[in-house]
DNA sequence: GAATTTGTTGGTTGCGCTACCATGGCCGCC
DNA sequence: GGCGGCCATGGTAGCGCAACCAACAAATTC
């Protein structure tokens, strides 16, 4: 008898179920994996075994016979904010349904760690890719074009997308407030947000809501920038400091609904009288916008509706179907409330 | 020459890192594994092939040759509460400093679900689970106990954690609250919740209230219990069903803070005043909180903390360092706020 | 009734990597 | 100078599964 070279580890194999259903492995492998290509007698005893060995299909021996996983990364810039959580949530839904596993990555706003997570992640096979934002390293780009299965960029529209998109035209969103807010009457408009380099999304909102602006003759100005993550504290913390520096203002578009929450119910405690005194509004729609007194007019963005699209985009090309175009504009809804 | 039987990914290969480089395949895999235990001279090779080839890791044959993973599977009860995202962010952090990787697990509340998630995930021969909560199906218990992999219970604590325990006692923090609101002088407390028999720590929270008021001589009331997920909206709604229906009430506990800041917010624009027509309390510590008018008295849980001590547990564990105690009580604070 | 098709089952091989053991060179020691 | 021990490197086998091909039985065709 050889000598046993390895301790293996101990768990139930496919070939224990075979030996104990009296067929072979391979059997076994189809009938878990296609039923329908086996005799109904040899499922019924196969599942009998499996149940009765509790075995469990080792993920890692069939993603590398076969070549393919059914693992699906997804690469958010943040996990802290309510948005690619509501998205994560719709792919997830979508994704286990289907029977694949999403594997998160957080690249922190940063491309470089993005580019070692893209490597990392390609480890693992994966049948597809889900990716927030459409900036990326060019190392990015080489290695996902190279890797040559289905990426869905999600979030934001672009012209070029590596493969499908699936987002919404933030420039646009801040144009449609812009001229929200100019035909209000308001004339002083600004703009506060939080480490726009990074959030370039938020700063594509800005630039939109500055074509309105010149577009209406009226004075245009820099963003108002903090350098903290967006939070509802830190937006009661920028209200007041810009309006200090800048009491002209009649009227803020706040990058986030964390941010526009923050400062409406910062504006009630010092007694600061929305709209009459400044018009406050948000980007988001999160729930609690509607809810604070007065509530705020914001934009609301399909955020797990992305993810859902996304996810289903993917699985139709991963599975072979036609999946309709390769970029889908999800759009934008504004909800004009009485903060404005 | 033998016939190719299969096509095989064409990715880069270690074999092909050691060709460039003049080593054998193994030498690659230890430069990469394990620097110290190759020459330095080797290991600059080796890196130089790597790079040019732009190799990457084969995750599956990785874990299937050592019969060992860095997958660590992460099972929470839901995705759309804000906790288990601090939670999960927590965990993810300190995972990935350490070159682990978690695969997300969502039971919705469902314990036949968490079942068979475990089943499933145990697939990945996991370097360990972390899980929430410490109710589970018998056979889910058999599994996890059977694994024999290192194990996080959060959370809430109790008494018997199958192998390690990091939480808080929800009883406890439930019976803080209500000695709190019975030294402010109120008399007529209540509480509101929803789906109690799924969401069980927020029941046990209702059962130290209940303990106090028992403990005070006080009325004891079934809790005012919805059928909705917790929201800031659902939060409102149960506020002013609650006292059309039980007008007698002057001391509210709510389950959770999105529920306790949407019943503030509510009772602003319906112009109920708070504390004095009734007070509000919440739990979870979110950052709003602190902001609505009146500020809302709340207990605190350290969510990201729980996260992060969780994966630290594990990864000592797994490392084989000692790791200190087997159930860590994370505490909490009540924060008196001007709401009660 | 023979030939062909169809459907079900099994044998063999290899996916890419690492565990285990073997090898050979170098060092220090008595 | 011979021995043992240590270090760096290599050879080989096997992890558990599915792809591929083969074999065979049953059904269908003419």
């Amino acid at each position: 008898m050889a000598v046993r070279r390895r301790a293996h580890s101990g768990a139930v194999t496919l070939k224990d179920v075979a030996e104990r259903a009296g067929v072979a492995p391979i059997t076994v492998s189809r009938a878990l994996n296609a039923p329908d290509s086996v005799s109904a007698a040899l499922r019924a005893q196969v599942e009998e075994a499996v149940s009765a060995l509790g075995y469990v299909r080792n993920q890692y021996a069939g993603a590398l016979a076969s070549a393919a996983s059914r693992i699906i990364p997804v690469i958010v810039p943040s996990l802290s904010n309510a948005v690619f959580i509501e998205v994560i949530q719709g792919i997830q839904q979508v994704l286990e349904e289907a029977g694949y596993q999403p594997l998160l990555g957080n690249t922190q706003y940063d491309l470089d760690r993005e580019s070692k997570l893209v490597a990392t992640l390609l480890g693992w096979s994966p049948a597809g890719l889900i990716v927030a934002g459409m900036r990326h390293a060019e190392r990015t780009r080489t290695l996902l074009r190279g890797y040559g299965r289905p990426l869905v960029e999600i979030m934001e529209l672009g012209a070029r997308p590596i493969d499908m998109n699936v987002g919404l035209s933030h420039v646009r969103a801040g144009e449609t407030m812009g001229q929200h807010l100019v035909e209000r009457g308001y004339r002083q408009i600004g703009f506060i947000g939080g480490r726009l380099k990074q959030d370039y999304r938020a700063a594509q909102r800005y630039r939109g809501l500055d074509q309105a602006l010149a577009a209406a003759g009226l004075a245009r100005r820099p963003p108002f920038e903090h350098d903290q993550k967006s939070s509802a504290q830190v937006g009661g913390n920028a209200l007041m400091a810009t309006l200090e520096a800048a009491p002209e203002l009649d009227a803020l578009f706040f990058a986030n609904d964390d941010l526009a929450v923050g400062a409406l119910l910062r504006a009630q405690r010092e007694g600061i009288v929305v709209p009459a005194r400044v018009a406050i509004a948000g980007f988001n729609g999160l729930e609690i916008s509607a809810l604070t007194t007065p509530p705020l007019t914001t934009i609301v963005s399909p955020r797990q509706q992305i993810g859902e699209i996304a996810a289903r985009k993917l699985l139709g090309r991963i599975q072979g179907h036609a999946s309709g175009p390769a970029r889908i504009d999800v759009g934008f809804r504004l909800e004009v409330r009485a903060s404005t």
